[in-house]
DNA sequence: ATAATTTCTTAACAAATGTCAACGACATTT
DNA sequence: AAATGTCGTTGACATTTGTTAAGAAATTAT
C-alpha cells in the first residue's frame, strides 16, 4: 500500500470520489526507487509507466542530432512523469527521464491506468485536466521564452522555480535553459556584482 | 447548416457517430468571417467561442511586457482556434487570435460546447485527443527551439510548415521564430547566396 | 497614375552568446 | 595523502544576433 502522504491527499481530493474507489486507486499503483542518474524511461524503449513524483527530483529531456542534451523541464515533488506519447501509444518514445535525486516513484502501469480510466470518471478527470493544465503552461512558457535574452530566462527560472538552482546542476541547468554552461557563470557572475 | 466539406468530414469520421449526432453536432456550430487584421479573441476579454479553420490562417499571439508581439503559432485550414484557457475558466484571457487573411471559421459557444462533450462521447474524445496531440507537439517543438540557431529554427520551420513563408508576412514569421525581422532577411539572404 | 503607407532589405555597428582552453574547488577513489 | 575525475568559473576570441538608420520594393489609398 502506498505511504505518501501526498498521493492519498491527491487522490482523497479528486472530486465524488468514494473509500472504496480510493482505495482500488491507491492499489494500482507501485513505488519505485531511482539512484541519481538512473533512467525511468529511455528513448528507444516504450514507455511502460507513469510515475508521481513523491521524493527528489530528475529531468526530462531529449538527445539532439549534434549529440547535445536539451532539457525540456525538471520535475520535483508532486509533478508525473513518463513519455506520454510512447506510454499511450505503445510506442518506442523519443524522451528521457532521468533522477537527479535519489527519487521515490509511485507508478502505474497502462493496463491499470486503463481500468482506472475507464471505470473512475474522477481519475479520468485529473488526467485529463493535468494534460490540459500542462499544455497552457507549455504555451505560455513557449512565447516567453522567444523573446527573452538568457539573463531574462535565468532570472525567471529563479522566480517560478527557485528549487532548480538549488537541486539540478548547472550544466543541465544550462541545457534548460538552452544556453552554454559558460554562458550560465557569466551571467550569475553579473548579476551578483551588480548586487 | 454547415457546408464545409472538410469540418464535415471531420465529424463523420469520430468514432461510431450515428447519422443523428453527426447533424446535431454540425447544427451546434455556426460560421463567422473575418477579415485580415480582424480579432477572434483577444487578451483581457473572455474568448467565448473555439473556432475551426475552414478558409484562411491566423496568428496566435502574445503582447510582452516590452511591447513586442510573440507569435506562438499560425493557424491554417484544419486547425483549431480559441484561447483554450480563458473559454474553459471563462475568465479573461492573456492571448489573441488575429486573421492575416480573409478567414473562414467554423465556431462553437461554450454552451453548446458542453452539450455536446457531455452527451457525445465521441466529441468529448475529439476534444482531448486533440489537447494531448498539442500538447506533445507543443513538447517537441520546445525541446528543438531551444538549442537551435535561427538558421536551423527557419529552415524546419520551411520544412515542417512551408506555408507559413508563402502566407505570412516575415515581420510575423520573424516574431513566430524570435528573431528580429531583420536577422530573418540576413538569413534568407545568406541561404539564397548558398544555393 | 500618383502619393502615401507598409513591408522588406541592406549596411554599419554594438551587444550577446558560443567556443576553446585553462584553472581551481570539490568529491571520490585508490 | 595522493591521484583522479567532475563541476563550475574565467578569459580571449569568434560568431551570431540585435539595433539603428536608410532606402528599395511592394501594397494601398487617393
Amino acid at each position: 500500500m502506498i505511504e505518501s502522504a501526498n498521493f492519498q491527499r491527491l487522490i482523497k481530493s479528486l472530486p465524488g470520489i468514494t473509500k472504496e474507489e480510493e482505495s482500488v486507486i491507491l492499489e494500482s499503483f507501485n513505488v519505485r526507487q531511482l539512484e541519481p542518474k538512473e533512467y525511468f524511461c529511455r528513448e528507444g524503449e516504450i514507455c511502460k509507466q507513469l510515475g508521481y513524483v513523491d521524493k527528489g527530483c530528475l529531468s526530462y529531456f531529449q538527445v539532439l542530432a549534434d549529440g547535445r542534451k536539451s532539457i525540456i523541464h525538471f520535475a520535483f515533488e508532486d509533478w508525473w512523469t513518463g513519455d506520454l506519447e510512447s506510454f499511450l501509444t505503445r510506442e518506442p518514445g523519443h524522451y528521457n527521464w532521468q533522477a537527479i535525486e535519489p527519487v521515490e516513484l509511485i507508478c502505474i502501469s497502462r493496463s491499470k491506468f486503463d481500468i482506472l480510466r475507464n471505470e473512475y470518471t474522477a481519475f479520468n478527470g485529473l488526467f485529463y485536466r493535468k494534460t490540459q493544465t500542462a499544455y497552457i503552461k507549455a504555451m505560455a512558457k513557449a512565447a516567453k521564452d522567444k523573446s527573452e535574452t538568457a539573463e531574462e530566462k535565468y532570472l525567471r527560472m529563479l522566480e517560478e522555480q527557485p528549487q532548480i538552482i538549488q537541486r539540478v546542476p548547472h550544466y543541465d541547468v544550462a541545457a534548460y535553459l538552452g544556453i552554454a554552461p559558460e554562458s550560465l557563470s557569466r551571467i550569475r557572475n553579473k548579476l551578483s556584482k551588480e548586487k
